[in-house]
DNA sequence: CAGTATCCTGACAGATACTG
DNA sequence: CAGTATCTGTCAGGATACTG
């Protein structure tokens, strides 16, 4: 069983990832925290995020000008992002068209994360001094 | 300039990735968040700290064994790992020949970002209900 | 405008055999 | 034992042209 939507710190860490699993694929499936990663590990989706955490709405070649990305990569992984819950997508049906993306809730809080990863780095590179 | 490495969360958030780059070639370079993103979405680079993270030591055929990869797949990544500074190689020169592997300060304070992240995915995971 | 379709290159990863 | 070498397949991503 995956573990990782269940971290309690008090009783034990490394919670954060399934070592119960047979084999890995299972893990790579199922596993949130591994999912996370290999998804902005791909290219352009923290960019994708951070664009839209500060300008709230964006539409496609505005982000697609801005990252300087092709559009199949960009189309790619702004589905990606909506897919997993984090970006959301509204179409206006005026000539021209018009589709607007923006952040979910659960998208804007990624921005804590991001943020605490950056601390991170921070301070282990200070200890590494 | 990449700011991610100076995060002042008083004053402006989303200082965990630099949008002043003029091409995102260069943030993808330079900016250490997105960094350890990439090197963390390719397989077995988790489950390989959280290996280190249990048995403190491990034997390149025991890291194969247990995480059930080919050997070029998972050398690969160990050098990844090794030269982004989270892990550290000893060489012992027995016959038959022996190496370890194990974490560096740096490598098993990764504990605690995972660790984070899996608590953002629980929390998120309430949000949306 | 917001994408698809197509073609192409290169990186990632698996399987297997071999070596110091 | 701890890898490397080789071959193979898949997928990410770029460039460009095209479409509803």
């Amino acid at each position: 069983m995956c573990n990782a939507g269940n971290p309690h710190k008090e009783n034990n860490k490394l919670d954060w990832h399934c070592i119960h699993h047979d084999n890995i694929k299972d893990c790579i499936e199922e596993c949130k925290v591994q999912r996370i990663l290999i998804l902005f590990g791909k290219k352009y989706a923290m960019p994708i995020i951070r664009l839209l955490l500060i300008h709230k709405k964006m539409r496609f070649n505005h982000i697609l000008e801005n990252l300087k990305g092709s559009p199949k990569t960009i189309t790619s992984r702004l589905r990606d992002l909506e897919k997993s819950g984090f970006i959301k997508r509204e179409v206006y049906n005026e000539i021209p068209m018009r589709v607007e993306y923006s952040l979910t809730e659960m998208g804007a809080s990624l921005d804590d994360i991001f943020e605490q990863i950056a601390i991170w780095t921070l301070n282990s590179q200070e200890e590494s001094h």
